[in-house]
DNA sequence: TGTTTGACCACGG
DNA sequence: GCCGTGGCCAAAC
């Protein structure tokens, strides 16, 4: 097994986020300070090895599904968050902005201040 | 051991 | 809005 790694913190934030809401790459890896939202990106390809990872709530910047390709069906990550309420049209996820999570909620939730 | 790739982001044009 | 470039760290070849 491995040990503990930047990523087990990732597939722990992913977790926490609410349903209906998305997050960021680059917004875990500014969290978790990480340096490099690439490292969150290589987590999440990993969380296949992971049980119930939802990483259909994770998206890059432009709110775009960069990962749907990565899934083992492009349609199934969109149809996972309209499952959830969040609206997808175009790989992008509508009002992206609004359904942003911000992970410094579990900032607190985590006593990290 | 060194190079390439990777579910990215920020900046400039 | 899109394209190109640099940076970032880790894993795969």
């Amino acid at each position: 097994m491995a040990q503990p790694t930047y990523y087990d913190l990732v597939y722990a934030v992913t977790r926490e986020i609410p349903k209906g809401r998305v997050t960021t790459y680059g917004a875990i890896a500014d969290f978790l300070a990480l340096g490099s939202a690439r490292m969150v990106g290589w987590a999440l390809n990993k969380s296949f090895s992971q049980d119930k990872v939802p990483a259909q709530r994770v998206v890059n910047r432009k709110g775009e599904l960069s990962g749907r390709n990565h899934f083992p069906t492009p349609t199934m990550m969109q149809e996972l968050l309209k499952a959830e309420g969040v609206e997808v049209q175009d790989n992008r996820v509508v009002d992206f902005e609004q359904r942003f999570w911000h992970p410094e909620a579990l900032g607190e939730a985590w006593g990290i201040f």
